[in-house]
RNA sequence: GGGGUCGUAGUUCAGUUGGUUAGAAUGCCGGCCUGUCACGCCGGAGGUCGCCGGUUCGAGCCCGGUCGGCCCCGCCA
């Protein structure tokens, strides 16, 4: 093996061309690929930037052609050589730098490297957990390389947008205490106060609210969050936020900085112009319509809400669900209407798994409706659906009928699925939306309470602060979020910034005066010192870059991510820990030592 | 907590109705090769069929359990 010494880059891989013709260059990086003639050697060499190919002639150079015999993948070069231009029509169009090659006067070798135990090529399909083992060997090949660099990019375009904006770039505690609502905490023992606990952050929520109260005006952070909850394609139980937070504004203002972020971020990063305003559609407007909060507005199939046309319709079942209380809503999956007995059946199976006990469906023909279920129609509903769903011969309507909360699920989810098959989701298109007007409460059922459907600080509209004693179910919040295909990457509001209404607030959500001075006591002394109304948005950094980098899997976009039972395989994290530690730590194990 | 799916050579996979010595491609090792670019040709090595148990004369294949990867429901203010 040979040093560093002094020897240094002139170029990085990607970069050479006939302008460098004859230039004696240096370039540094691993062997990707090498073709050993006997004679002539090829290497493909390759860095962060791309690929250049080096030559070695035995007949130019016996002794760097000598040594480089011996070369295998991965291991780590410095050469030294000429650029040339490569002979006759051997130029290889598939390279940025095809045109040229190294040929080599001076071979280094700075490491060599074990067999990698999967290919470093960009189209070999390797499985999740070795990847993950072998994470460094991973970020080499390009896919996910290009990733990091994207969302490196990204970030870059949104801190300069916001230093533009004036906002200050501000860190929050990653220890923090635990707060009530809201997912469940990563908790940190604390040595020095035994049995009390950190909690790591869930969002920065109540710091960036008190730096508004502190005068910051306008701030931002790309911060790390945790929570403690299942993981999914789309969701780690560490993930990263922008976050933002302006004081003396309104909606409008965050939602206009919001979009102006994302323009520049989709510029930066996929040289695409959007176009400003985004559309706003507001949550009941969302729920009627695809039946869920975070519609993909690519395409239509729209849900129809059927009820009221088929109130005391000869079909039992329909019939059964209008009395009781729920809903019939149905879609028209446009010229469906082949759909195979299977993929009936399929789609039914489907529905089943977010709670449908069956699926009714129609193939709209001709001269009949096809379907084990026409025959409870009379003439009159036949027609009105098939005026309210547009139906023409071709169609298939799949129904949903059951509760309000279950029809709109299981009919979004059917939606989204007839998309997918229907290749109607393009990923070439970034539909935006702002969902608007959410309300500020539900019901928990199970601990037969309000819960705050944003956060227990997002102010109320002012138009509905009436309903807030009466009917607060229907009192709207200024909340918003941003849904980008389908996604969720952002969500804010404008916050309370009086003690009466947050105090009204925590009332509400059935948290006792006591418990909120223990909790949110310095929140609600805070508020009591001139806090500035204000308000904020926060985007996820993971999911935009899913949609920017076209991932399928949070886990392409983050350098270090943890499989779906949160370990890393690289690290072997989570792990045991020694008893001194945990007793330290105050907290007494139940478990055997090994 | 629940449902689905996958687990066979370093890697990606095939493996029939349960039947002799578990295959392919690629990678790896050795030899040959002076213009390749997924170089080519010849040869070779490489397996606890995830693990445990059961059924059977006999299990990669069937059954039960378990571990792990992935997807989903619940959960994620």
């Amino acid at each position: 093996m040979d040093s560093l010494g002094a020897l240094r880059r002139t170029h990085n891989c990607n970069t050479l061309g006939l302008d460098n013709l004859n230039q004696e260059v240096v370039l540094m990086g691993w062997v990707l690929r090498r073709r050993d003639h006997g004679g002539v050697i090829f290497i493909d060499l390759r860095d962060r930037w791309g690929i250049t190919q080096i030559v070695f002639n035995p007949e130019v150079n016996p002794e760097p052609h000598a040594k480089a015999h011996q070369l295998r993948s991965e291991w780590v070069l410095a050469v030294k050589g000429k650029v040339e231009a490569r002979p006759g029509d051997m130029e290889n169009p598939k390279l940025k730098t095809g045109a040229i090659e190294i040929m080599v006067s001076e071979l280094r070798i700075l490491n060599t490297s074990k067999t990698p135990p999967f290919p470093l090529d960009e189209d070999s399909e390797v499985s999740d957990n070795i990847r993950l083992q072998y994470r460094y060997l991973d970020l080499r090949r390009p896919e996910i390389g290009a990733n990091l660099v994207m969302r490196h990019t990204a970030t870059q375009a949104a801190r300069s947008f916001l230093c533009e904006n004036g906002f200050l770039e501000i860190e929050t505690p990653m220890l923090t205490r635990s707060t009530p609502e809201g997912a469940r905490d990563y908790l940190v023992p604390s040595r020095v106060n035994a049995g009390k606990f950190f909690a790591l952050p869930q969002s920065p929520q109540l710091f960036k609210q008190l730096l508004m109260m502190g005068g910051m005006d306008r701030y931002f952070q790309i911060v790390k969050c945790f929570r403690d909850e299942d993981l999914r394609a789309d969701r780690q139980p560490e993930f990263t936020q922008i976050d933002l937070e302006l004081s003396f504004v309104g909606e409008d203002d965050i939602m206009a900085i919001a979009e102006g972020l994302v323009k520049q971020v989709f510029a930066a990063t996929r040289g695409i112009a959007l176009n400003p305003p985004f559309p706003r559609m507001s949550y009941q407007e969302a729920i009627s319509r695809y039946g869920n909060d975070k519609p993909d507005t690519r395409f239509g199939l729209e849900l129809v809400d059927l009820t009221e046309k088929l109130r005391g319709c000869g079909f039992k079942v329909f019939n059964a669900v209008i009395e009781g209380g729920g809903i019939v809503k149905a879609i028209n999956a446009k010229g469906c209407g082949t759909f195979s007995r299977k993929d009936l059946d399929d789609l039914t199976n489907y529905a089943g798994t977010f709670g449908a006990k069956g699926m009714a469906w129609i193939k709209v023909k001709e001269d009949e409706w096809q379907s084990p279920i026409t025959k409870f129609f009379n003439e009159n509903e036949i027609e009105a659906m098939r005026q309210a769903l547009n139906a023409e011969p071709g169609d298939l309507i799949l129904f949903g009928a059951d509760s309000v909360a279950v029809v709109n699920q299981v009919l979004s989810e059917l939606r989204l699925e007839l998309g997918r098959r229907l290749n109607l989701t393009d990923n070439s298109v970034f539909n935006f939306l702002w969902v608007t007007d959410f309300p500020l409460v539900e019901f928990d059922a199970e601990r037969k309470r309000y819960a705050a459907v944003h956060h227990p600080f997002t102010a109320p509209l002012d138009e509905d602060l009436e309903l807030l004693e009466t009917e607060p179910l229907k009192v709207r919040s200024r909340a918003y979020d941003l849904v980008l295909n389908g996604s969720e990457i952002g969500g804010g509001s404008i916050r309370i910034h009086t003690t009466e209404m947050q105090a009204k607030m925590l009332n509400l959500l059935g948290i006792a005066d006591e418990e909120a001075e223990e909790k949110f006591g310095f929140l609600l002394r805070a508020l009591e010192f001139g806090a500035p109304p204000h308000g904020g948005i926060a985007f996820g950094l993971d999911r935009l870059m899913m949609m920017l980098t076209g991932s399928g899997s949070i886990r392409d976009v983050i350098a270090f991510p943890k499989t779906q039972k949160a370990t890393c395989p690289l690290t072997d994290a989570p792990g045991s820990v020694a008893r001194k530690q945990l007793t330290e730590l105050h907290l007494r194990p139940d478990w055997k030592e090994a």
